[in-house]
DNA sequence: AGCCCTTATGCTATAGTATTGCAATAGGAG
DNA sequence: CTCCTATTGCAATACTATAGCATAAGGGCT
């Protein structure tokens, strides 16, 4: 491995610990403010899917609990997560069965993940950025929207230059 | 069970039926005209998703094969499903890990789904009809669209009205 | 017909994803 | 200190999907 690639392996590493944990510390705050507990095990899941920054399957962060000297049933990470996306800083990428920490909690919005087929990004959307919209009239299409299931698959910007 | 309540029924499976047969026979010349194969599971899938005229999970539909007489190994239904998924002929609902018919094949539409949690209908939005609609500018967004998954859960006009 | 190639099927096993049920425990409210 | 509720421990099982390899069926060619 060159060194140039070890720096830059790096300096990513550093980034997102330091994002993991300001995102950490919001989470800590709105938990206490709204009376949630964020167990250790629970606190351990959000952390490892912020600092993975990417989707991972529930088997997937069972073996990092593992590793982290966390038990290992299904059952430890499924209830994380249910406690994680029902209040919103995790969200579940159907299409991958995978999930993925929330980078826009609070904002209430209803989130659109763009998926990378080719270096397997997600990237939520963000509500108050242009170029994703979705109009919906629910009175023309005789249904009452709860939520919303969005994902759009394809090539993110650098793997089309890349291309 | 009342009168009405049995006419009603038979009115609607006999209008299913009607459906199913136009939409088997339109498959069959698309198939014909395409040089691809609706072989015989391949249209009793068709057939049941048609009949049933709602999202069936491949295990439900691989007793429903079973009860016809055919094969009932995983692989069958799936191999089935992965061709009219393949042809546009059926759609995978991510949401519901289940199937449905395509009730507008040939119209070239990225398709997405209404899905009512109370009566569990699925509806697939016509591209023609108002009231939906997705705006992506890829380029603001930084990212190619090849495919869409969009799935809304809510409730539908029958459903709304008992609520 | 006989051969070849491609696609579809038969069959078995196994991988991957997720939930249920019940007992034990912990932390907060009164 | 007790009661209540939410969380965790634990074991089993349900549900969803694919892999791998052998066999068979159909279509085009000589």
């Amino acid at each position: 491995m060159s060194a140039s690639k070890l720096g830059s392996l790096a300096f990513k590493q550093h980034d997102h610990r330091v994002c993991a944990e300001t995102t950490l510390k919001n989470a800590e705050d709105y938990c206490r403010i709204n009376n949630l507990k964020l167990t250790s095990t629970r606190r351990k899941v959000l952390e490892l899917l912020l600092v993975a920054h990417r989707a991972l399957g529930a088997y997937s962060l069972l073996d990092l609990l593992k590793e982290a000297g966390f038990r290992s049933q299904p059952t430890v990470a499924y209830r994380a997560l249910d406690f994680l996306v029902k209040h919103g800083f995790a969200h579940k990428i159907k299409s991958l069965n995978a999930f993925i920490a929330c980078t826009h909690h609070g904002l209430n919005h209803s989130p659109a993940f763009m998926i990378c087929r080719q270096c397997e990004m997600v990237a939520e959307t963000n509500p108050e950025v242009p170029g994703f919209n979705v109009l919906v009239d629910e009175r023309s299409l005789g249904f009452k929207v709860e939520q919303t299931v969005i994902e759009l698959q394809g090539l993110c910007h650098s793997c089309t230059e890349i291309t």
